[in-house]
DNA sequence: TGCGTATTTTCCTTGCAGGTTATTTAACCA
DNA sequence: TGGTTAAATAACCTGCAAGGAAAATACGCA
Protein backbone atom coordinates (compact mmCIF):
# COMPACT_ATOMS: atom_id res chain seq x y z
CA UNK A 1 0.00 0.00 0.00
CA UNK A 2 0.89 3.49 -0.88
CA UNK A 3 2.12 6.64 1.13
CA UNK A 4 -0.99 8.07 -0.21
CA UNK A 5 -3.67 4.83 0.17
CA UNK A 6 -2.54 5.42 3.97
CA UNK A 7 -3.41 8.63 4.15
CA UNK A 8 -6.51 8.48 2.77
CA UNK A 9 -7.74 4.91 4.32
CA UNK A 10 -6.77 7.00 7.95
CA UNK A 11 -8.09 9.74 7.29
CA UNK A 12 -11.29 8.05 6.55
CA UNK A 13 -10.91 6.49 9.74
CA UNK A 14 -10.56 9.81 11.94
CA UNK A 15 -14.41 10.93 11.17
CA UNK A 16 -16.68 10.01 13.59
CA UNK A 17 -19.89 8.79 11.41
CA UNK A 18 -17.68 7.11 9.22
CA UNK A 19 -16.35 4.77 11.70
CA UNK A 20 -20.10 4.41 12.98
CA UNK A 21 -20.94 3.39 9.38
CA UNK A 22 -18.12 1.13 9.16
CA UNK A 23 -19.41 -0.82 12.99
CA UNK A 24 -22.50 -1.18 11.69
CA UNK A 25 -21.32 -2.31 8.17
CA UNK A 26 -19.31 -5.17 10.22
CA UNK A 27 -22.75 -6.59 11.05
CA UNK A 28 -24.04 -7.22 7.43
CA UNK A 29 -24.23 -5.52 4.25
CA UNK A 30 -26.25 -2.23 3.81
CA UNK A 31 -28.18 0.67 2.13
CA UNK A 32 -27.45 4.15 1.74
CA UNK A 33 -30.85 4.73 3.66
CA UNK A 34 -30.27 2.37 5.95
CA UNK A 35 -27.12 3.54 6.76
CA UNK A 36 -28.14 7.28 7.21
CA UNK A 37 -30.68 6.26 9.52
CA UNK A 38 -28.99 6.86 13.06
CA UNK A 39 -28.22 9.97 12.10
CA UNK A 40 -28.87 13.33 12.31
CA UNK A 41 -27.70 14.16 9.15
CA UNK A 42 -29.33 15.05 5.47
CA UNK A 43 -28.51 11.78 3.13
CA UNK A 44 -26.03 13.65 0.50
CA UNK A 45 -24.19 13.65 3.60
CA UNK A 46 -23.81 10.26 4.37
CA UNK A 47 -23.49 9.68 0.47
CA UNK A 48 -20.15 11.56 0.42
CA UNK A 49 -19.12 9.70 3.63
CA UNK A 50 -19.22 6.63 1.78
CA UNK A 51 -17.83 7.77 -1.15
CA UNK A 52 -14.63 8.77 1.16
CA UNK A 53 -14.62 5.10 2.22
CA UNK A 54 -14.94 3.75 -1.12
CA UNK A 55 -12.53 5.69 -2.33
CA UNK A 56 -10.03 4.21 -0.03
CA UNK A 57 -11.20 0.99 -0.47
CA UNK A 58 -12.28 -0.15 3.27
CA UNK A 59 -16.03 -0.42 1.47
CA UNK A 60 -17.13 -1.50 -1.99
CA UNK A 61 -20.95 -1.02 -3.61
CA UNK A 62 -22.74 -3.27 -5.95
CA UNK A 63 -26.01 -2.30 -7.59
CA UNK A 64 -29.47 -4.22 -6.90
CA UNK A 65 -32.32 -2.06 -8.46
CA UNK A 66 -31.89 1.82 -7.67
CA UNK A 67 -30.48 0.27 -4.47
CA UNK A 68 -26.59 0.48 -4.02
CA UNK A 69 -25.84 -2.11 -1.10
CA UNK A 70 -22.28 -1.07 0.72
CA UNK A 71 -20.05 -3.56 1.62
CA UNK A 72 -17.21 -3.70 4.05
CA UNK A 73 -14.00 -4.55 2.94
CA UNK A 74 -11.08 -5.31 4.87
CA UNK A 75 -7.98 -4.73 2.90
CA UNK A 76 -7.64 -1.22 3.73
CA UNK A 77 -8.36 -1.65 6.95
CA UNK A 78 -5.69 -4.68 7.47
CA UNK A 79 -3.17 -2.46 5.84
CA UNK A 80 -3.83 0.43 8.43
CA UNK A 81 -2.97 -2.26 11.32
CA UNK A 82 -0.02 -3.45 9.76
CA UNK A 83 1.54 -0.07 9.77
CA UNK A 84 0.46 0.47 13.36
CA UNK A 85 1.87 -3.53 14.39
CA UNK A 86 4.70 -2.79 12.19
CA UNK A 87 5.78 0.37 14.19
CA UNK A 88 5.00 -1.19 18.06
CA UNK A 89 7.60 -3.83 16.58
CA UNK A 90 9.97 -1.47 16.21
CA UNK A 91 9.34 0.53 19.12
CA UNK A 92 9.46 -2.68 20.97
CA UNK A 93 12.30 -4.04 19.80
CA UNK A 94 14.15 -0.22 20.83
CA UNK A 95 13.16 -1.12 24.28
CA UNK A 96 14.49 -4.81 24.23
CA UNK A 97 17.80 -3.09 23.36
CA UNK A 98 17.60 -0.82 25.84
CA UNK A 99 17.02 -3.22 28.18
CA UNK A 100 20.23 -4.88 27.46
CA UNK A 101 22.10 -1.97 27.17
CA UNK A 102 21.11 -1.11 30.41
CA UNK A 103 22.11 -4.81 31.32
CA UNK A 104 25.67 -4.32 29.90
CA UNK A 105 26.71 -1.51 31.19
CA UNK A 106 25.89 -2.54 34.92
CA UNK A 107 28.66 -3.24 36.50
CA UNK A 108 28.44 -6.36 38.19
CA UNK A 109 30.36 -5.80 41.40
CA UNK A 110 28.34 -3.17 42.35
CA UNK A 111 24.53 -4.11 43.31
CA UNK A 112 21.81 -2.93 41.03
CA UNK A 113 20.58 -0.15 41.57
CA UNK B 1 -10.43 6.11 24.92
CA UNK B 2 -13.70 8.49 23.69
CA UNK B 3 -14.30 9.18 20.20
CA UNK B 4 -12.71 12.43 19.99
CA UNK B 5 -9.51 10.50 21.19
CA UNK B 6 -9.71 8.57 18.53
CA UNK B 7 -10.40 11.29 15.93
CA UNK B 8 -7.57 12.66 17.37
CA UNK B 9 -5.52 10.14 16.82
CA UNK B 10 -6.71 8.94 13.24
CA UNK B 11 -6.53 12.45 12.05
CA UNK B 12 -2.80 12.51 13.32
CA UNK B 13 -1.73 9.30 11.41
CA UNK B 14 -3.56 10.48 8.56
CA UNK B 15 -0.43 12.91 7.52
CA UNK B 16 2.82 11.45 5.94
CA UNK B 17 4.73 13.36 7.59
CA UNK B 18 3.70 12.58 11.18
CA UNK B 19 3.99 8.74 10.39
CA UNK B 20 7.49 9.42 9.16
CA UNK B 21 7.96 11.21 12.73
CA UNK B 22 6.64 8.29 14.62
CA UNK B 23 8.84 5.52 12.39
CA UNK B 24 11.68 7.69 13.76
CA UNK B 25 10.73 8.05 17.14
CA UNK B 26 10.41 4.42 17.52
CA UNK B 27 13.57 4.23 16.91
CA UNK B 28 14.75 6.49 19.74
CA UNK B 29 13.66 9.88 21.04
CA UNK B 30 14.85 12.81 19.18
CA UNK B 31 14.74 16.80 19.22
CA UNK B 32 12.58 18.74 17.19
CA UNK B 33 15.48 20.08 15.31
CA UNK B 34 16.71 16.09 14.93
CA UNK B 35 12.91 15.13 13.54
CA UNK B 36 12.83 18.24 11.05
CA UNK B 37 16.37 17.27 9.71
CA UNK B 38 14.59 14.81 6.90
CA UNK B 39 11.41 17.52 5.55
CA UNK B 40 11.70 19.97 3.03
CA UNK B 41 9.63 22.15 5.94
CA UNK B 42 10.22 24.70 8.18
CA UNK B 43 10.72 24.10 11.85
CA UNK B 44 7.50 25.43 12.72
CA UNK B 45 5.57 23.58 10.54
CA UNK B 46 7.61 20.69 11.98
CA UNK B 47 6.87 21.93 15.55
CA UNK B 48 2.85 22.08 14.71
CA UNK B 49 3.03 18.15 13.41
CA UNK B 50 4.42 17.84 17.00
CA UNK B 51 2.14 19.83 18.73
CA UNK B 52 -0.89 17.53 17.06
CA UNK B 53 0.87 14.06 18.14
CA UNK B 54 1.07 15.49 21.50
CA UNK B 55 -2.66 16.21 21.76
CA UNK B 56 -3.55 12.84 21.06
CA UNK B 57 -0.92 11.95 22.97
CA UNK B 58 1.04 9.68 20.40
CA UNK B 59 3.99 11.67 21.69
CA UNK B 60 5.11 13.00 24.97
CA UNK B 61 8.16 15.50 25.40
CA UNK B 62 10.43 17.04 28.32
CA UNK B 63 12.65 19.56 28.44
CA UNK B 64 16.64 19.03 28.76
CA UNK B 65 17.98 22.36 28.54
CA UNK B 66 17.13 24.40 25.39
CA UNK B 67 16.14 20.95 23.84
CA UNK B 68 12.91 19.06 24.03
CA UNK B 69 13.22 15.71 23.19
CA UNK B 70 10.35 13.94 22.36
CA UNK B 71 9.19 10.23 23.07
CA UNK B 72 6.65 7.85 21.31
CA UNK B 73 4.27 7.07 23.90
CA UNK B 74 1.89 3.31 22.75
CA UNK B 75 -0.94 3.84 24.21
CA UNK B 76 -3.02 5.82 21.93
CA UNK B 77 -1.46 3.65 18.90
CA UNK B 78 -3.14 0.85 21.20
CA UNK B 79 -6.62 2.48 21.23
CA UNK B 80 -6.64 3.09 17.51
CA UNK B 81 -5.62 -0.24 16.82
CA UNK B 82 -7.95 -1.67 19.25
CA UNK B 83 -11.04 -0.35 17.25
CA UNK B 84 -9.62 -1.83 14.53
CA UNK B 85 -8.84 -5.25 15.62
CA UNK B 86 -12.51 -5.07 17.50
CA UNK B 87 -14.16 -4.48 13.59
CA UNK B 88 -12.23 -7.11 12.10
CA UNK B 89 -13.92 -9.28 15.20
CA UNK B 90 -17.11 -8.50 14.40
CA UNK B 91 -16.55 -8.29 10.87
CA UNK B 92 -15.30 -12.20 11.42
CA UNK B 93 -17.85 -13.32 13.38
CA UNK B 94 -20.82 -11.93 10.61
CA UNK B 95 -18.75 -14.20 7.97
CA UNK B 96 -18.84 -17.04 10.05
CA UNK B 97 -22.35 -17.03 10.71
CA UNK B 98 -23.02 -16.54 7.34
CA UNK B 99 -21.06 -19.84 6.28
CA UNK B 100 -23.13 -21.37 8.85
CA UNK B 101 -26.34 -19.91 7.55
CA UNK B 102 -25.36 -21.37 4.46
CA UNK B 103 -24.58 -24.55 5.65
CA UNK B 104 -27.82 -24.67 7.07
CA UNK B 105 -29.79 -24.02 4.20
CA UNK B 106 -28.21 -26.59 2.33
CA UNK B 107 -30.08 -29.59 1.41
CA UNK B 108 -28.50 -32.22 2.15
CA UNK B 109 -30.22 -34.73 -0.55
CA UNK B 110 -28.76 -32.45 -2.97
CA UNK B 111 -25.42 -32.66 -3.85
CA UNK B 112 -23.33 -29.36 -2.85
CA UNK B 113 -23.78 -26.47 -5.50
C1' DT C 1 -44.82 7.24 -20.60
C1' DG C 2 -45.06 9.11 -16.17
C1' DC C 3 -44.52 8.50 -11.10
C1' DG C 4 -42.08 7.16 -6.92
C1' DT C 5 -38.08 5.86 -4.51
C1' DA C 6 -32.96 5.67 -3.94
C1' DT C 7 -28.96 7.91 -4.59
C1' DT C 8 -25.74 11.18 -6.54
C1' DT C 9 -24.24 15.67 -8.23
C1' DT C 10 -23.80 20.52 -8.05
C1' DC C 11 -23.24 24.65 -5.76
C1' DC C 12 -22.54 27.13 -1.72
C1' DT C 13 -20.79 28.26 3.10
C1' DT C 14 -17.99 27.50 7.02
C1' DG C 15 -14.21 25.96 9.51
C1' DC C 16 -9.99 23.94 10.05
C1' DA C 17 -5.36 21.80 8.51
C1' DG C 18 -0.92 22.68 6.80
C1' DG C 19 2.34 25.72 5.24
C1' DT C 20 4.99 30.26 5.31
C1' DT C 21 7.63 34.39 7.54
C1' DA C 22 8.53 37.23 11.42
C1' DT C 23 8.70 37.56 16.26
C1' DT C 24 9.16 35.87 20.93
C1' DT C 25 10.47 32.82 24.66
C1' DA C 26 13.74 29.78 27.05
C1' DA C 27 18.03 28.26 28.28
C1' DC C 28 23.06 27.98 27.89
C1' DC C 29 27.58 30.35 27.55
C1' DA C 30 31.11 34.00 27.64
C1' DT D 1 24.94 41.32 30.84
C1' DG D 2 24.84 40.20 25.77
C1' DG D 3 25.01 36.69 22.29
C1' DT D 4 23.67 32.19 20.49
C1' DT D 5 20.94 28.21 19.82
C1' DA D 6 16.39 25.59 20.35
C1' DA D 7 11.80 25.89 19.98
C1' DA D 8 7.21 27.96 20.21
C1' DT D 9 3.94 31.48 18.96
C1' DA D 10 1.56 34.92 16.08
C1' DA D 11 -0.26 36.36 11.97
C1' DC D 12 -1.34 35.23 7.64
C1' DC D 13 -2.53 32.57 3.21
C1' DT D 14 -4.38 28.63 0.66
C1' DG D 15 -6.82 24.56 -0.03
C1' DC D 16 -9.78 21.16 1.25
C1' DA D 17 -13.28 18.66 4.23
C1' DA D 18 -17.93 18.56 6.05
C1' DG D 19 -22.39 19.93 5.83
C1' DG D 20 -26.88 21.82 3.74
C1' DA D 21 -30.29 22.77 -0.13
C1' DA D 22 -31.74 22.03 -4.61
C1' DA D 23 -31.55 19.61 -8.81
C1' DA D 24 -30.32 15.65 -11.53
C1' DT D 25 -29.91 10.72 -12.32
C1' DA D 26 -31.13 5.71 -12.09
C1' DC D 27 -34.23 2.25 -11.77
C1' DG D 28 -38.72 -0.24 -11.02
C1' DC D 29 -43.47 -0.13 -11.75
C1' DA D 30 -48.26 1.11 -13.28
Amino acid sequence: MTTAQLDATFLALADPTRRAIIDRLALGDATVNELAEPFAMTLPAVSKHLKVLERCGLISRSRRAQFRPCRLETAALDAAESWIEENRRLWSDRFDKLDSHLRDIQDPEEAPQ
